[in-house]
RNA sequence: GCCGGUGUAGCUCAGCUGGUAGAGCACGUCAUUCGUAAUGAUGGGGUCGGGGGUUCGAGUCCCUUCACCGGCACCA
């Protein structure tokens, strides 16, 4: 029998008769390592225990050690443990397909009844009763008709799909749990006694569509999480714990910034709080907007359909539009109007007035644009995702020479915006051009080079998502991670060649001719109202002082330094500081709780000694240490933390 | 939009198999003037998301509708 070279991660090789199995492999090596094997790492690819290596390779032998193959695995053969309960439960269950997910794994099954969360209990004792049956894993190769035959007597419509969907030439490979099938490419641990039955949890029951298409049937999916070992899992059920703090549903709420209402579902009542932080971002983003040689526009919010037809977005956008029909007496039929979801056409609209010349361009025209959209109902989340919502939107009228240098422009004015807004870090994904769409391959070529080596030029290379541009242009986006981990897409750069042509923009040209601009649709924060979300869940609540609604409240420990609370608050208003005074008749650690709770930055404390002296006892939000300071001085420290980050 | 869940006082939540709504916090009043994360007493507050039905009787059961939550789909 032909002999076959395997390289340990040592260097060291020994030879194997060909079709040598990592089990048998590791059996040669040692008992012990035989018996806490979970799978191998043949050539890089993440290997079963039980298949046969054909030709000379490197091969690792991973053990629980090993997280990515040890969570894989675990995650993997989760999935396979669950489907066998469910079915072992509710025998009608159909089975589909069960991946492993970032922290766990799901699996979609279909059926009449809906798994309550009450199941889930009920599912989770079921696998831990297999996985302390320590039922051995194994796993054969099928030639299609077979494994297609097998699903059909089954009665399981949905694998007979899937195995009708893997590729012609790859291996159909059938694993058993014991005594329960399912159809999957591997690789599994050697037997279900491998699986910690302390360190998986059961998460929830959804929908999701087969194949993840609205046209084919809903499935039921049932997701878990799952990791190594038992504090593992709880230091995730923390991690969730955590994130649920920030949620900016519940901070808004505490910190008293917003709310919505059924009467206006996916629009935000601003409080007084809530607006102050907004309207100190907007400022900022007002001055940055000048500094960048933006000019800044208004458009009106209602526009009659004509325009939306003339834009395209009538045929392409229109169920996700308010139409507001107004009957006016002496007309034959009902007016059309729409409210803007964009503010794009509008633009264009101001930029065709009057006649313009090459050298009026680039124009970058911004507008703190408020836009309507209607949401699917489903997809509104807080004020992360609004059907009302206002944009830190600008188009860039420029010729197709000027897209290389707006673009690296805009990637620099961003970068500072970001970087002042505490996010020096972000990912540029580049979206290339789709199959269908507008524009000659000539011009793509030219606008994608350019979007390319403007983003090079600032020093970052973009991830590129093939085919997944505009009709209309290629694009940039750019993406924020939070303090968890989480990942935002907030800014975003179009090259649009179509629109122009739409609404008939045009310039005149050196050589006295027209022609077309062409249109970069760009945006930093994305919407006011989503960013504002962000903020508040990336700093806990706990916002940067100049951002922060309530800067400090100045705090009365006896009733006898009400006055001089008064010219503390007074001193600092003058100062341009958001002060308030709490002169309540309660004790000082009840206002430290208070304000602690609402997230007021900085507390300063006034009673006898303070009043005597002329100073304050400061205390910092998150810290239990307090200091004295004179008045004089507090106040010019506040003052310049209070300073935005660009005007300091 | 689709699947599932939830909706009781401003907030967080209790209310068993139908018998006519309750707590804590918040708010008002009074007392207390207090040194860094909840002072005490006391008072007011809910057509139980909306509509319809079953029933002698509905927060509780049924239908319907709206909103929210978790996913899926969507985010030209």
């Amino acid at each position: 029998m032909a002999e076959i070279s395997l390289t340990f991660p040592d260097g060291n090789s020994r030879s194997y008769p060909q079709g040598v199995t990592p089990a048998a492999v590791a059996e040669s090596i040692s008992k012990s390592l035989s018996k806490k094997a979970i799978s191998a790492t043949v050539d890089g690819a993440h290997w079963d225990l039980q298949w046969p290596i054909e030709g000379d390779a490197s091969i690792a032998i991973n053990t629980m050690q090993d997280e990515d193959a040890a969570l894989e695995l675990i995650r993997h053969d989760l999935a396979h443990v669950m489907a066998r309960a469910v079915q072992a439960i509710w025998p009608q269950t159909k089975v589909t397909i069960g991946p492993v997910t970032e922290y766990g794994w799901f699996y979609d099954f279909d059926r009449a009844e809906p798994f309550t969360p009450e199941d889930l209990g009920q599912i989770e004792a079921k696998m831990k009763e297999i996985i302390a049956a320590r039922d051995p894993v194994r796993t054969e190769i099928w030639d299609r008709d077979r494994a297609r035959q097998h699903y059909a007597d089954a009665g399981e419509p949905f694998k007979v799909e899937l195995v009708d969907r893997i590729p012609e030439g790859a291996p159909i490979r059938m694993y058993w749990h014991g005594d329960w099938q399912d159809l999957c490419r591997g690789p599994h641990l050697q037997h279900t006694g491998q699986l910690p039955a302390d360190a998986f949890k059961l998460m929830g029951v959804s929908g999701a569509y087969w194949f993840g298409d609205v046209n084919r049937p809903m499935l039921q999916r049932v997701s878990g999480v799952a990791f190594r070992n038992r504090d593992d899992l709880k230091k995730y059920l923390n991690f969730l714990e955590e994130a649920a703090k920030r949620d900016h549903r519940r901070l808004g709420r505490e910190m008293d910034l917003f709310h919505m209402q059924e009467e206006a579902p996916g629009q935000v009542f601003w409080h007084p709080n809530g607006w102050t932080v907004y309207t100190t971002l907007q400022d900022y983003m007002r001055r940055q907007q000048r500094r960048g040689g933006y000019v800044e526009v208004n458009t009106p919010q209602v526009v009659d359909r004509k325009l939306w037809v003339a834009s395209g977005h009538w045929e392409k956008y229109q169920e996700n539009m308010f139409i507001v029909e107004v009957d006016e007496e002496h007309a034959r039929e009902k007016a059309v109007n729409a409210l803007k979801p964009m503010n794009c056409p509008c633009h264009v609209q101001i930029y065709n007035q009057g006649m313009k010349s090459y050298r009026d361009l680039p124009l970058r025209m911004a507008e703190f644009g408020s836009c309507n959209r209607y949401e699917p109902s489903g997809a509104l989340h807080g004020i992360m995702r609004v059907r009302g919502f206002t944009q830190d939107d600008a188009h860039i009228f420029c010729t197709e020479a000027q897209i290389e240098s707006e673009t690296a422009r805009f990637i620099e004015f961003l970068s500072r915006i970001y970087s002042d807004l505490g996010f020096p870090e972000f990912e540029v994904l580049f979206s290339t051009r789709p199959e269908v769409r507008a524009g000659s391959d000539e011009t793509w070529d030219k606008a994608e080079a350019a979007l390319l080596s403007a983003t090079r030029a600032a020093g970052i290379e973009p991830r590129v998502n093939p085919g997944e541009g505009a009709f209309y242009g290629p694009k940039l986006e750019f993406t924020l991670t939070d303090a968890i981990g989480r990942k935002w897409q907030c800014g975003t750069h179009q090259v649009d060649f179509v629109l122009p042509e739409r609404l008939d923009a045009e310039y005149v040209g050196a050589d006295g001719a027209k022609h077309r601009p062409v249109m970069l649709h760009r945006a930093c924060l994305g919407s006011f109202e989503r960013f504002i979300g962000i903020l508040i869940e990336e700093h806990a609540g706990k916002l940067p002082f100049w951002l922060a609604p309530r800067q400090v409240v100045v705090a009365s420990i006896t009733s006898e330094a009400d006055d001089y609370v008064a010219e503390v608050v007074s001193a600092l208003a003058e100062a341009g500081v958001r002060a308030e005074a709490d002169m309540r008749n309660e004790k000082i650690n009840y206002k430290v709780r208070e304000h602690s709770v609402g997230k007021v930055p900085v507390i300063l404390a006034v009673g006898h000694r303070e009043v005597e002296e002329r100073t304050v006892t400061v205390r910092r939000l998150g810290e239990q240490r307090t200091e004295v300071t004179a008045l004089d001085q507090i106040v010019a420290a506040l003052a310049a933390e209070a300073t935005p980050p660009d005007l300091r």
